[in-house]
RNA sequence: AGGCGGGUAGCUCAGUGGGAGAGCAUCGGCCUUACAAGCCGGGGGUCACGGGUUCAAAUCCCGUUCCGCCUACCA
């Protein structure tokens, strides 16, 4: 065979490339639309077709490829489904930037123009965060890559709107929604982001018309007075008793507006009383309906006061705010300004603050469908990973409000509805109609605006499949196995998923959802620009290797806990990955002219018969992990087996076998070698595809890529329970040298002679036929085992169990220090003791408690109280000496 | 206002009723022929505070406190 040169160190740079290509010209991620094989599905959140690849996809998609790398090589027919969102205002801002920068704007270049303008920027830069996800590993199907804006999802999306709106779920009317005046589009609710703010009440005096005095009314936004058409106070306040029927005048427009009764006003907050602005505020909207108010709108879509303003008319908002309160003052009908903090809603996009606006929207009549996808995680037909999120997504779902669902914006699902020029009906149908059902004209206008992103995202499960096709696709794989999300678009996203799943597949979009934390920084910071703390994941990967960043976020992927990311904990899973690349170097050194070395039976080792029994063990807890999403417990486990007990053990105990004469020992351990480095490199595939992959191209025999390798089982090593006990003893005798010989500065180039007394057979026996490698791994020299012998003199001593270890230390042995450490051990054994008898003296513990325990406590302390009373022998032994 | 999560070693965090753990950092000793990105050994914790349930509590319950987040129409 010919000599392959292995690098003293792994190099993720090297090789990255090289692999990911090479899975993808051999198909290996690739679905079968139909398929012997069980399907498992996941839906890759899509990100936003003007995305770069920041922390929060980073984690969500290494988890999604954990899965599918794992699920594949468990046998499934593993499809990841890929594809991006157009992501409407974020997609038009981005393009209207550039027109800005050259000096033009949208209207100037008109909507067709426009969105041909959007598509191009969309072939030109819109691809990269999934060459990003590439580097990442990512093992999505790309050829079956989808867009939100493609054509068979355009359809899905006209067939889903068309459908609610003959079922009477999708509705157009006159409502308050929250308007940006930046990107001048409605907003639903779910985007608005309040954040709290400094700001003023201002207490106004509202002149009585009929009477002398004033009504003072406390408001935050003093402009909106404008649009005032009443003044309530609550019916059952005594202060405002006389007040039926009365009116007061409208400062600055100078004309009179009703009081009014309602219970809705609070008696503590303010004055008690409340100015009533239909067209601007919520609230006042619901008052002004149940009490029959006029709505006057007096704010435009630029967020500038418009001619009912009066003589503000033309100003923007806040300067308008400014002149009021001016004039207020010089009219002496501002009483009082107090310092106020309280929550401004503002555009999740830009930031700006929203203007509540009434306007004409579509909207999506939630109730009967969030009925359904509730219902649908009461019954566990849908489960929430961790289960805490099903409390929040409960609580949503009940207390839905109905989805404002059209934007004012170009970039986006126009929505198929036509209004006829002459009689102003309304047509909703999927395609445009020749005429006008209620009166035959002709001239009909298609609705100008656009539907919420969301709106397509909220068909993702099945739009991406082919529906409303019937195609094998979706036959095979919906409902999709597991969704993996973030919690910060759990009602953005899932929760409409859930509802359309639900109302247009008649079952739920996936069976399981598992929502995962944030990522935030060493301090616990949410990553954003302008804090400047962000974590480049690409920067990562070029420092570290894909690998140890991967294994860093599924280590600290703990169930409902926020990621925190720090360089130096990537540095030390680097470390990991190193450190699984040396080890694989020595084995392969090992293997090196061996070919296909034949199996041979029966001449196991106890450190073979040891990492079998402990594969086995590994390889079912690392399965049930995954398949609980327990990312942080599988990569731990991992990392735990591979290196502290894989290299730094079982490693070093076949170094004398294979480099002894034995030649049938030399072929079982090269076996037992290549065997244990397959299972961890399978083992940790999912997590670190591509060092496994280089490493497991280099394994003589391997065959294939290791993402078609199976995943290891327990049944794939024979279990020796009896190498577990046999192997503690031998380590446990090993360890306690090495401590005496680290406590006693003992230098490692000096060996040290041992004699072990032990009473029993069977510790004997497991001993003697290791002794070799308590020679090696202690640095002893020459080893005897007896039973029932004195302590020679100049000796520390190691108790294990019921095993002495005299460690012999002629010349070397330090009296004053040997006390010392004898009586620390002494000490901690004491206290141990004394814990546990305090149990065994307990009666209601001896009868309450299980027998289990009970035996377990006992045994423990027989235990103890045998190496407590041998190591204050030792220490009689030194203190005799001393005198 | 309501809800959720958290407070465990110097730091970052695991640990949902029975012997307080890991990684990093730290200290001491080693270039031992896979790995100094390494090896061996050590030190370090009133599990936020106060009560309760229990034979037994970091773990379950109640209260207090601090931090973070989410939802909400108090003008």
């Amino acid at each position: 065979m010919e000599r392959q040169v292995i690098e003293k160190s792994y190099e993720p740079k090297k090789v990255e490339k090289k692999w990911y290509e090479f899975w993808e010209e051999n198909g290996l991620f690739k679905a079968e639309a139909r398929s012997q094989k069980n399907p498992f599905s996941i839906v890759i959140p899509p990100p936003n077709v003007t995305g770069s690849l920041h922390m929060g996809h980073a984690l969500n998609n290494t988890l999604q490829d954990i899965l599918c790398r794992y699920k594949r090589m468990k046998g499934f027919n593993v499809l990841w489904q890929p594809g991006m969102d157009h992501a409407g205002i974020a997609t038009q801002n981005v393009v209207e930037k550039d027109l800005a920068a050259k000096g033009s704007d949208r209207h100037a270049v008109g909507r067709e123009r426009f969105i041909e303008l959007v598509w191009e920027w969309r072939e030109k830069y819109g691809g990269l965060i999934l060459n990003q996800l590439k580097r990442l590993g990512c093992s999505c199907d790309w050829d079956r890559e989808r867009f939100t804006m493609d054509e068979g999802l355009s359809r899905a999306v006209k067939e889903v709107f068309v459908q609610l709106y003959e079922e009477g779920l999708v509705y157009r009317g006159d409502y308050i929604i929250n308007w940006c005046p930046r990107c001048q589009t409605a907003l639903a609710d779910l985007e608005v982001e309040h954040e709290d703010t400094d700001s003023h009440l201002y207490h106004i005096r509202y002149p009585f018309e009929d009477r002398e005095g004033y009504l003072v009314i406390a408001t935050t936004r003093p402009e909106t007075l404008l649009g005032d058409t009443a003044v309530a106070v609550n019916p059952e306040d005594k202060r405002y008793k006389s007040l039926s029927n009365a009116f007061v005048r409208l400062p600055v427009l100078n004309k009179p507006i009703p009081i009014i009764f309602d219970s809705y006003v609070d008696t503590e907050f303010g004055t008690g009383a409340l100015k009533i602005t239909p067209a601007h505020d919520p609230n006042d909207f619901e008052i002004g309906k149940i009490h029959n108010l006029e709505s006057i709108v007096v704010i435009d879509d630029n967020g500038r006061m418009n001619e009912l303003a009066g003589p503000y008319e033309g100003m923007d908002r806040f300067e308008c705010r400014k002149r009021i309160l001016d004039d207020l003052e010089r009219a002496e009908l501002l009483e009082k300004i107090e310092p106020y903090k309280h929550a401004v809603g503002h555009c999740y996009r830009c930031k700006t603050m929203v203007e509540p606006i009434l306007s004409k929207q579509w909207f999506v009549k939630t109730g009967p469908l969030a009925k359904a996808a509730s219902q649908a995680v009461r019954d566990g037909r849908t489960r929430i990973y961790p289960s805490n999120w099903e409390g929040v997504y409960f609580n949503w779902m009940d207390n839905i409000k109905d989805w404002c669902v059209s934007r004012q914006i170009w970039w986006g699902h126009r929505i198929p509805a036509w209004f006829c020029e002459a009689c102003g009906e309304v047509h909703v149908a999927k395609k445009a109609p020749e005429n006008c059902e209620a009166c035959g004209s002709k001239k009909l206008e298609q609705e100008t605006d656009v539907l919420d992103t969301w709106f397509s995202s909220a068909l993702w499960p099945f739009s991406t499949l082919g529906w409303p096709d019937a195609t094998d696709e979706l036959e095979t794989f919906y409902p999709t196995s597991v969704l993996v999300t973030g919690f910060d678009i759990l009602f953005f996203w899932v929760a409409r998923m859930m509802m359309m799943g639900l109302h247009f597949k008649g079952d739920v979009p996936f069976r399981n959802v598992y929502i995962h934390a944030l990522v935030r920084d060493a301090d616990g910071k949410k990553m954003s620009k302008s804090k400047g703390n962000v974590i480049d994941p690409l920067e990562v990967m070029d420092e570290f290797g894909t690998d140890a960043f991967r294994f860093t976020l599924a280590a600290l992927a703990a169930q409902g806990r926020d990621v925190r990311l720090s360089e130096e904990r990537i540095l030390g899973y680097r470390h990991f990955v190193n450190k699984l690349w040396n080890a694989a170097r020595f084995v392969l050194m090992n293997l090196e002219g061996e070919g296909d070395a034949k199996k041979e039976m029966g001449i196991h080792t106890l450190p073979e018969r040891w990492i079998y029994t402990r594969l086995s063990q590994v390889s079912d807890e690392v399965t049930r992990a995954l398949e609980e999403y327990r990312f942080n417990e599988a990569a731990g486990l991992c990392y735990q087996f591979i290196w502290h007990e894989l290299c730094d053990w079982f490693l070093e105990m076949v170094k004398q076998g294979l480099y002894g004469d034995d030649q049938a020992v030399k072929n079982s351990l090269k076996e037992s070698l290549k065997d244990a480095l397959m299972a961890a490199l399978k083992l940790l595939h999912p997590f670190m595809p591509f060092v496994t992959e280089e490493i497991w191209q280099k394994i003589p025999g391997a065959e294939g890529s290791i993402m078609k390798a199976p995943f290891p089982e327990a049944s794939d090593f024979v279990r020796d329970e009896t190498s577990l006990a046999e192997m503690k003893i031998l380590m446990g005798v090993i360890s306690g040298i090495r401590n005496i010989r680290g406590e006693m500065n003992i230098a490692p180039s000096k060996n040290v002679n041992v004699l072990i007394d032990t009473p029993d057979q069977g510790e004997i026996n497991v001993l003697s036929t290791n002794l070799d490698h308590i020679k090696t791994l202690a640095k002893a020299d020459g080893v005897s085992i007896e039973t029932g012998v004195q302590k020679p003199e100049a000796s520390a001593t190691a108790v294990v169990g019921q095993t002495s270890v005299h460690v012999l230390l002629r010349g070397l042995l330090d009296f004053g220090e040997e006390r010392k450490r004898l009586k620390k051990e002494i000490n901690k054994i004491e206290k141990d003791i004394y814990i546990s008898n305090k149990k065994l003296s307990n009666d209601d513990f001896l009868q309450k408690a299980p027998s289990d325990i009970v035996a377990k406590v006992k045994g423990k302390v027989e235990d103890l109280s045998l190496r407590l009373s041998k190591l204050n022998q030792n220490l009689k032994f030194f203190e005799k000496v001393k005198d």
